[in-house]
DNA sequence: TATAAATGGTTCTATTTTGTAACAAAACAG
DNA sequence: CTGTTTTGTTACAAAATAGAACCATTTATA
């Protein structure tokens, strides 16, 4: 399995990061200062660093350097907007790629299988997909069928629905849904949330389904809902 | 399996060569300045070496004149514009060819071929075909055919549709498109991309193809789709 | 060298998607 | 049953994105 460490002052953000992490199967471990960057990346063997470039001890722009020095290993800087993005990627840093926060964690972790496909070609792709009765979804194909039939969402639908029912039966409160989606911090209204649920019933109520639908729980938001009640 | 030795003291370059390498069934092994090509070269058996002049220890001409005398491996310098190329070809360096920084992986690939292919006639060649439906490209002839009918492409709209088939459903950003076809670093504009897929869709359309279509993906990029919408 | 073709970039416009506000409807609590 | 909270809907505004037309430059070709 692949380790990633993940690295950020702020706990918070390593928090959601590594939920994220462990969802797609990875297995994360989460450090807060540049000096345990390094102290971890020698006694251990990870398959993906996510440095964020201001950290106590040392910055994630030296904790680059300092790996490159001794290993390709991948990695990932996270950067707050301003920060020069050229020297991020030039050539003396050498990162792989960036993020810049406040970041969506389903953009992050699009980004990591991004960069591990880039640098190790002959892994194996595991295609984001995801099935439940007559329902399927290709997340990386935006490919979204009920019955074989294809129903064509927007991004945004379509990453709702993937979250909803890649956590089937979870329930998602709207705020959570905004974090998760459209970055930790966004400021958007909570309404906005229910325009998309509409929009995305009323794309999948074209098609017949009876056996799953988008639930709203009221108080709490929205889950996606089986037709065996499971657990 | 042919083995590339790539040297380079920038990882990132490396790492995008040895990634199209392996793409193109090459076995890359990857150095970072000119000692460590010496020594590698020394120990092992390779098809062909990818040259940076710049290196670090040892520079790339020096290297490729220790290598000449004792070995015609074929030899591609990888040189920053500007370096002088009456020189890297010259007599007394003895490459095979050289390539300018910044370069686009599909064509430094289809250089290796190339050489490859000059310097062992004999090699079996095998033949980059690729088919959907009525549609075939043979990406080395340049030849692309709708129902058997010839249709003109620049080199650009080629490599365009030869990469989204032969990734077919996959979708391609417009910055993932550059970084393939124009180069890594390639600072352009990404309306390009809009631009050449535009001519490349008129071309296209002048013969009916009903049984797929280059599509847009919007907010994520272009597609190729088959009528039968695989996942 | 002259000419044509290919390529890259700019700008403008059309389209699509997304976000917001206001209000109606539904669910709930007492 | 009634008032309150929450959710759904509608309409519209704003933002993002794509496409078309066009021109400038480079490259290939006769």
């Amino acid at each position: 399995m692949d380790k990633i460490l993940i690295a950020d002052d702020n706990l918070q953000i390593t928090k959601i990061l590594s939920e994220f992490a462990k969802k797609e199967g990875y297995e994360p471990v989460t450090v807060h200062n540049g000096d345990e960057v390094l102290e971890l990346f020698r006694q251990d063997q990870f398959s993906m660093i996510l440095l964020d470039v201001m950290m106590p001890k040392k910055d994630g722009f030296e904790v680059c350097r300092e790996i490159r020095k001794v290993s390709n290993v991948p990695i990932i800087m996270i950067t707050a907007r301003g920060e020069d993005f050229e020297r991020i990627m030039g050539l003396d840093i050498g990162a792989d790629d960036y993020i810049v926060k406040p970041f969506s964690p389903i953009e992050v972790m699009a980004r990591v299988r991004a960069v591990l496909r880039r640098v190790d070609v002959s892994r194996q792709e595991t295609q984001r997909c995801l099935a439940y009765g007559s329902l399927t979804i290709s997340l990386d194909n935006a490919l979204v069928t009920i019955d074989g039939q294809r129903v064509a969402l927007t991004k945004k639908e379509l990453e709702i629905l993937w979250t909803l029912l890649d956590n089937r039966g979870k329930i998602f409160s709207r705020d959570n849904l905004l974090s998760t989606l459209w970055g930790y911090d966004y400021p958007g209204d909570s309404r906005t949330v229910d325009n998309h649920i509409k929009r995305l019933r009323a794309k999948l109520d074209k098609f017949p389904h009876p056996d799953w639908q988008i639930k709203t729980v009221w108080g709490m938001g929205y889950k996606f809902e089986g037709a065996q009640h499971e657990v």
